[in-house]
DNA sequence: ATCCTGTGCT
DNA sequence: AGCACAGGAT
């Protein structure tokens, strides 16, 4: 078990040369962060960067969109579909500014308590707004840690989430949470991709347990049989 | 553990 | 047409 940080370093010199800019990188405002967020979680880097300057131009703070209507909200979010992110996202601005006076939070749970937000994004506004020590797991990071450790247990599982948590966990030096979680999401986005990753040119492809086997398009395994399977079922009566 | 949502791929 | 995606909600 690496514990010793050296893959996070490997992941972070990365980082730090093939790294894009990108406008909501290198703020530690949690309003800005987590508006980025919610955006990405449902568009690409390309399309979503509009409506983040849209919005922040329109709501350069959580006060400023907690007073709006929420009319206004979803007239500036038209185009990007999943409308109920856009009420989360004004509901979420009304409780900050009743419970939090007016001040996003940095506390996990009080982030964590918030619509709209789940254990990804909290992680991710909390850790990079301030730092602290908690992992992101989204699906970049599901296929790098797959890959690396060539985990056959299904993402969604609990057995599987369990996992890949902890593996998470494993991975993030304390002192460098917020570099490192955004270099492993970028390295899942730039380097280790779906399909056909370019491995030759990966820093990581020495321990890389995917690698090894061949078959890095195999991971990370998923399960998701949300179709209905027949059964056929065989039974039979006993009579004395 | 299952469902929800709009887009884009096959 | 049908499914995968990607997180959150229930």
């Amino acid at each position: 078990m690496p514990n010793d940080y050296n893959v996070s370093r490997t992941l972070r010199r990365w980082y730090d040369t093939h790294r894009r800019a990108l406008p909501w990188r290198d703020t530690r405002d949690p309003y800005r962060i987590w508006i980025s967020e919610v955006i990405l979680q449902q568009t690409r880097v390309a399309q979503g960067m509009d409506y983040y300057h849209r919005f922040l131009e329109r709501f350069p703070d959580v006060r400023a969109l907690a007073d709006a209507s929420e009319q206004d909200v979803l007239r500036l979010w038209q185009g990007l579909g999943y409308y109920s992110r856009a009420r989360n996202l004004h509901a979420a601005a009304r409780d900050v500014r009743d419970r939090f006076a007016g001040r996003f939070p940095t506390d996990y749970a009080a982030v964590r308590s918030l619509s709209g937000i789940g254990d990804y994004t909290a992680a991710a506004i909390v850790s990079f707004a301030t730092g602290a020590p908690y992992a992101v797991v989204d699906g970049n990071v599901l296929r790098v840690i797959g890959r690396l450790f060539a985990i056959d247990t299904p993402t969604d599982t609990s057995a599987g989430r369990h996992l890949y948590n902890d593996l998470a966990r494993s991975l993030l030096p304390p002192d460098q949470a917020g570099t490192h979680n955004q270099a492993i999401m970028e390295f899942g986005a730039l380097q280790c991709v779906p399909r056909n990753p370019d491995c030759s040119v990966c820093p990581l492809v020495a321990r890389c347990a995917a690698h090894a086997a061949g078959t890095p398009e195999r991971f990370p395994v998923k399960q998701h049989r949300t179709k209905t399977v027949d059964r056929y079922f065989h039974y039979f009566y006993v009579t004395t």
